[in-house]
DNA sequence: TTGGGAATACTTGTATGCAAGTATGTAGGT
DNA sequence: ACCTACATACTTGCATACAAGTATTCCCAA
């Protein structure tokens, strides 16, 4: 029997979970991907579906459900009869969920630009107005939540429920290196002053410079690549 | 205990795919989505885990889990302690799916186009001679497999090789009609015609006019739609 | 000391059993 | 005739047992 690993959070879930109708598959889906992306399961890592399930306070049947999943992701490699690995990250598999995310979001800004009413425009702004408010008073998760919000609504309006969720479920290994690059003093301005250009952007009805202002904005966190690669060089593939 | 349904062929796995190392969960995903996608389940018919896994001569865990991955592509749904059942096809599927197919390939033709040297354009002129030869032939199933063939060689001539992949999986509700879809006279040559609209963009390099080209012949499918829609009523959502 | 081999303890893949909930059909009462 | 209640047979979700394969470890022999 492996000792439980005690430098990892409790994840069991609650009695209000199940009875709000969420299955065990699907939270745990939930809490391994947040693991995965947050490195508190660092790449590299080997996990055990016997370790998980236990931690987790479930069967094994839910988290191999949840570890297929994850594999669709690129986030987990299964490798049958030997064992189950956080993926590194790879430059691949960046350029890869960094042209998906792209492709999606940039078509949906576009839609979106034909689509937004002053209505959708003006709460588009009020998000970015709570961004701050957060970023002001030091809260960095809650900053990130606005920030996917935002995204989220302008996948939205462009009619296609499915762009943001496709786009996110791509972006894993993205998201793992925008958690490890809060770094640099301006970024966050930066960030928001991106924001405003697009949805300036939306106001105006132009797809043409919204596409154009969304793409640069979602480079940017690429910037940072070369920083964390030096900082945490085991993430990566060789 | 339910009959089998004996207008349904045997999906058992052979011994050889278990000797490749194929596993029984990728086998029956693609068993069912085949099934699926040729309307073999016909749009709305109830499934059952159980009855499945007979059929294909496997326990119901791998059954349970290629459903799962089958849900993510909404192509069944699954209610807790009711059923699962084939989606209908839904206006708004086929236009999710439109938008990820276009986004994607697109994007991905764009960069095919500044990338693509003499002899890829070669190779992929060489799948169109023989999208004609079989055509000819009257060999359907197998102009589709070339249709296919060349759509993913665009793709990857991105250096994108998730894009065709993806693409696949969310035009699960598109290629349930291009199956119903082979009617009309020319409908074949126009889209060979426009095959080779979008090569010649690539091998003049011009990322702009092999997009154009490319979208105007990903929407040439959903011209069909009415029709199907007036011959099939029974397949679609209210 | 070193090398080989078998026992062991793990891994994932699959099969099966149990729990909880829903639709249906039937029997009995009104 | 019709409506209600209950038994039944199904459904999926989850837990667990077994199968097959691999890495490690430990013991024994040379």
């Amino acid at each position: 029997m492996v000792a439980v690993n005690t430098d990892m959070p409790d994840m069991r879930m609650s009695i209000a979970d199940r009875a709000a109708g969420r299955n065990a598959r699907g939270h745990v889906y939930t809490a391994l991907r947040d693991a995965i992306i947050s490195t508190a399961f660092t790449p590299g890592q080997r996990l055990s579906e016997t370790d998980l399930a236990e931690r987790l306070g479930v069967s094994r049947t839910p988290v191999r459900e949840a570890l297929v999943r994850l594999r669709d992701d690129r986030l987990v490699e299964i490798v049958p009869q030997l064992g189950t690995y956080v993926t590194r990250i790879s430059r691949q598999a960046i350029g890869d969920a960094q042209f998906v995310r792209e492709s999606l979001e940039c078509a949906a800004v576009r839609a979106a630009a034909e689509r937004a009413s002053p209505a959708d425009v003006l709460e588009l702004e009020g998000v970015v107005v709570r961004q701050r408010e957060v970023f002001a008073a030091g809260e960095v998760d809650r900053f990130y939540d606005f920030d996917d919000a935002l995204h989220r609504s302008l996948c939205d309006l462009s009619g296609h429920g499915i762009a943001w969720p496709l786009s996110q479920r791509a972006s894993g290994h993205l998201n793992r290196i925008r958690r490890l690059s809060l770094t640099y003093p301006n970024y966050i301005d930066e960030m928001i002053e991106e924001h405003l250009l697009v949805i300036d952007a939306l106001r105006r009805g132009e797809p043409d410079e919204a596409e154009r202002a969304l793409r640069e904005h979602l480079r940017m966190v690429l910037g940072s690549l070369p920083d964390i690669e030096r900082s945490h060089p085991e993430y990566f593939e060789s």
